[in-house]
DNA sequence: CCACGCATGTAATAGGTTACATGATTTA
DNA sequence: TAAATCATGTAACCTATTACATGCGTGG
């Protein structure tokens, strides 16, 4: 149950958080690597604060009605000590794209192929641009050297996702250069 | 529902198979980008036959009791084919993994990183050579150019999984660079 | 006063895993 | 004859998504 995890993780570094403002960073940055509904947030908060590993009091809200803020115990911090102790978390691949690349050579039709390189492309080019705005706004921090523990940590993981968003973005023009080139040699230079 | 195309799309590409078959797929070529348990498979198939999209018959096998085969119906082709024309689906994130990155400098011990970062470098570089191997064995046809457009695509979508192995293997070795370089800063020389 | 953002939840459904149940054939 | 591989499935459970329900406070 990995989401337990990641909260927790989430709530470790923030302090304290309310449901809501966790959702928000499932929405901005940790969307990068996590991503969960609020009607999977709330009844997670409460069963870890059941198990005993986060604590939670009501407080007003600037705006709006009451919110729930949770904050780690110290269970709860033994809990995620154990996970990040227990080795990566590697999990099952689901990767709908890449089926896709594959079957459309049965689509008999290498325009289908270039249009959706383009897109995908497109996406993962606009997020690579996104990380790498958290990037610099960390390094302003300092050099990497004297970064604190925490954010040299990080960085690491934010790096990580822009490498591999790097290597897709490469892949895709790399792959719809070869794709241009069938196209042409397919439909030679009309007159 | 994509394990839905992603069934139609491997039985497309086999001509038929058993659901026995198809979960070896996922253990092998296939699970670089999709996973999936015989419970899940057996089910999926037999509901692909309600809506048409499978036509089935039963089968003597060589060693065991029989198979029940699955060949791709027109239906299912045009089903396959709204899927591939969709645009890429791409789908969220949950790569716990990172999120173990993050929030590892919690632990206050960069050995740790260090082994979690030699793990993970491990395995990734091993799905590397494995998908290296199936590479070579594909180019064997003959030089990217010349190969039949369900062979290149083939080669495509391998060659994204192989792109994103290395980007990952790349970063873990920079990383633990980095790492070392902050252990030595740390505990300095001793005599 | 209405739309929007803040805030918390429940219920129904879909997707996926683990455990269980069965049985044939081959190899050690 | 016992273990391994081939082969198909069901049942219980967990995880995650979508839709629904509620209500406060602010700005237009």
């Amino acid at each position: 149950v990995s989401l337990d995890h990641v909260l927790l993780g989430i709530l470790e570094c923030d302090g304290s958080a309310s449901g809501y403002e966790l959702k928000t960073e499932f929405n901005e940055g940790a969307r990068h690597y996590w991503y969960a509904e609020l009607s999977q947030i709330y009844p997670t908060l409460k069963r870890l604060e059941q198990r005993g590993l986060l604590g939670s009091n009501l407080a007003p809200s600037e705006r709006g009605p009451e919110r729930r803020v949770y904050e780690v115990t110290d269970a709860g911090r033994a809990e995620l000590s154990d996970w990040l102790r227990a080795g990566p978390h590697i999990g099952k691949d689901r990767l709908a794209y890449i089926a896709q690349i594959l079957f459309m050579g049965h689509l008999d039709d290498l325009r289908e192929t270039e249009h959706f390189l383009t897109n995908v492309c497109e996406g993962w080019a606009t997020k690579g641009t996104f990380l790498r705005q958290i990037e610099r706004q960390i390094q302003r921090a300092g050099p990497d050297e004297q970064l604190p523990d925490s954010l040299f940590h990080q960085l690491a993981g934010l790096r990580l996702g822009i490498a591999m968003l790097d290597a897709k973005v490469g892949w895709a023009e790399d792959t719809l250069t070869a794709v241009g080139e069938r196209i042409a040699r397919a439909e030679p230079v009309e007159v």
